[in-house]
DNA sequence: CTAAATTTGGGTAATTCGGGCG
DNA sequence: TATGTCCGAATTACCCAAATTT
């Protein structure tokens, strides 16, 4: 790969309304999803959670494109 | 305002609710359309489907004013 | 430091899920 | 085959006030 000996990528975090925007769901939910353990994040100092965007983009990829294994009559 | 770097592709999702309003059907009948493979969607992390506008959008606009469309399975 | 917008947390209604029936 | 409805269980949305962020 072509890493200059770059290590820790810039880890690009995305706020509640960031994530609830791109899933079409409330900020709560994001919250209750972080809570449950099925999202990464981590927390400011304040205590407000922040959540990696290539998790997301990796949870929102997996979209069924019409027919992935459609079977033809 | 947020200038985090606009380069995703704007996709906005529906909720079932929605696509059946605009369809004039149940809820349940677009999860069927759904599960037959004949919307593309994909899943909340709680499990419940969003729908893309643009493949909704698509499927609205294919309506048909003349009898040339007869055709059906 | 002040101000506007967002996030947090808890609680309750609405929606969605999945299977089965007509 | 396709659509609508019923049921129970799970998930999500909106209400509030206080704290945090920018």
């Amino acid at each position: 790969m072509t890493a200059h000996g770059m290590q820790g990528e810039p880890e690009v975090l995305l706020t509640p309304a960031e994530v609830a925007s791109l899933f079409r769901v409330d900020p709560k939910t994001v919250t209750r999803w972080a809570k449950a353990g099925k999202l990464s994040y981590i927390r400011t100092l304040g205590g407000h959670r922040r959540y990696p965007e290539a998790e997301v983009r990796a949870l929102l990829g997996a979209a069924t494109t019409s027919d992935d294994d459609a079977k033809k009559d």
